[in-house]
DNA sequence: GCAAATTTAATGTCAGACATTTAGACTTTT
DNA sequence: AAAAGTCTAAATGTCTGACATTAAATTTGC
């Protein structure tokens, strides 16, 4: 093995970045067993806590699962898209949080990618995902809705739109765009008339997509982004000019 | 702490989910310093090698560092854009890879998320992106070279123009697209045919994004989706007839 | 007052042990 | 002979205690 015992303040990562390797080479394949730890302690020439804790790294990316017993151990996991979804959405909303990004940014992104569904979703949306965005509109206009729910709401309606496309792939990586955005969403409070004009767009755009108009889809998208710009620098401009 | 001592099986993945949740949550913050293994052990009530499996777990998301020495200890961890590239790149390859994505499936939501980029990258784009973008054109027209090589700069070339759009949000989520995609890549063989064709097409895209024009750009980049779709069917319907 | 040596606090690693879980083999009973 | 229960072994999960290594802080020497 290519551990390194000169350097012997890594060994952890080191192993569990050999494994990572192998399995992302596919000289592992799913479902195949590991050998045990006190095997791999042995192979690796170290102890099995150090090897305990390369696995444990590795479990961490879903990339192995353990079982406990006779005829237990670690197994190369498949990644399911369920637990892809939720690693990128960790990982994008603290990339978010952690580096100042400014929410106009984050915004063009978001819708950016976000239109890039509109001519799939339009094709090929079927009528359960036309109701899940009826639903999320209806209760979008529920009064007394706190602004927390409003836009887990809004999340939710997007993510209808966005599954509306048919294409798993695409589903996963706006997952993260969409939902990294809801923190950012919150800091903003909406006013009644703020929410009767983003209610109308989602009609427009569930309008839309009913029709199967996808350039209108797109239109739609955009139009709630100038929205959502415009109505979040007015929140900004006016919180900045209360200190 | 909300550590259960009754389910002893599970202290690690609980303790380290206790402390991502904070971090999430912003409870703790970026470069505090989360208390020693020690005393970290001392509050669960666990053993060190327990915490440090913990630990581990946090590492390998990038939400910690550990630093050695007096005053060291573990730190939260500023995830950078390049660390959140790596870990999207590597979780999206293998969800892929493990689960029988068609090759259509993933190359149009690739081409479908790099079209969020046209109009943006058309507008923005530096002379260092154009210049990048030629010079992958042109590496990509030298004889001789493999087809891991031609799909390498492919990948370099639409990584350009994706970072001409300027907005590392895109970048980052696009990177995970793009990337992705080049293990599947790399099962195709191109002629030399092929070759020239898509070397047109990247050409009519460098030049629209030279001319700022965003719809020339996306209209190339939907040519380039068909072109190559049309390649990979041939190619998987010769492969299906020779067995 | 500054530089070198020492102390100290922390992570990184190791060794060995016990606890717990689970599959499979074995035994017993019907 | 089949079904039920029991036993065993192999594996992970955890604990204890120790030592090694690193690097900052402190003391000492001049």
């Amino acid at each position: 093995m290519k551990i390194d015992p000169k350097n012997p303040a890594n060994l952890s990562a080191q192993i569990a970045t050999e494994i990572r390797d192998k399995i992302i080479a596919g000289r592992l394949i799913v479902d195949e067993r590991l050998p045990s730890e006190a095997e791999l302690a042995d192979q690796f020439n170290v102890s099995r806590p150090t090897v305990r804790e390369a696995l444990k790294r590795l479990a961490a990316q879903s990339l192995i699962r353990t079982q406990r017993g006779a005829s237990g151990g670690a197994f190369v996991n498949r990644i399911s898209f369920q637990e892809a979804y939720a690693q990128q959405i960790t990982t994008s909303t603290l990339l978010l949080s952690m580096n100042d990004v400014s929410f106009e940014t984050a915004c063009e992104a978001r819708f950016a990618l976000e239109r890039s569904c509109a001519t799939l979703s339009a094709k090929r949306r079927s009528a359960d995902h036309l109701a899940a965005m009826r639903a999320e509109i209806h209760r979008q206009s529920q009064p007394g809705l706190t602004d927390e729910a409003f836009c887990a709401s809004d999340v939710a309606f997007h993510r209808a739109l966005v599954d509306g496309a048919d294409n798993p792939v695409l589903s996963y990586q706006l997952a993260g765009a969409v939902e990294a955005m809801q923190p950012l969403m919150n800091m903003i409070t909406f006013s009644a008339r703020d929410r009767e004009r983003i209610i109308a767009l989602h009609e427009h755009i569930a309008d839309a997509t009913e029709a199967q108009d996808g350039a209108a889809v797109f239109d739609g998208l955009t139009a709630l982004e100038v929205e959502t710009q415009t109505l979040a620098a007015g929140v900004f401009a006016q919180r900045a000019a209360q200190h």
